[in-house]
DNA sequence: ATGTTGACATTGA
DNA sequence: TTCAATGCCAACA
């Protein structure tokens, strides 16, 4: 087979490419959807990996709402700037409002 | 080939 | 409640 990464990795980029503009989701909920609750550390690898894709990896946040890979992004700037451009809300520890931003796949 | 690190989360004390 | 330890899988030295 002609995949360089493993399907585990596809799957997660799958479950980005599924998250909805002006919408946000953490690792935990993506690994859970994999079947692997745990295995939130290789949605991290896989982030980075789809960090020069066409994924909006800047969607994925930790479960604080914070932009943890922000520095991993051409810009540690980008990550915040684009999720505001989109209208996500951001609070005074500088981490996402899930509250009003958080969406969970499977769910939609 | 072996050991450590890493864009995290859960569990136990 | 917070802090420390463990698990997960892949990449790197």
């Amino acid at each position: 087979m002609a995949e360089d990464r493993t399907d585990f990795f596809q799957r997660v980029w799958d479950v980005v490419a599924d998250i909805p503009h002006g919408k946000v989701t953490t690792y935990g909920h993506i690994a859970q959807h994999l079947g692997a609750k745990r295995s939130a550390r290789v949605v991290g690898w896989a982030m980075k990996a789809a960090a020069s894709t066409n994924l909006p990896c800047h969607r994925v946040v930790n479960r604080r709402g914070a932009l943890s890979g922000r520095l991993h992004f051409a810009t540690p700037t980008v990550m915040e700037e684009r999720l505001r451009s989109e209208g996500v809300a951001f609070n005074e520890e500088g981490e996402v409002i899930l509250d009003d931003h958080l969406w969970i796949p499977s769910e939609g």
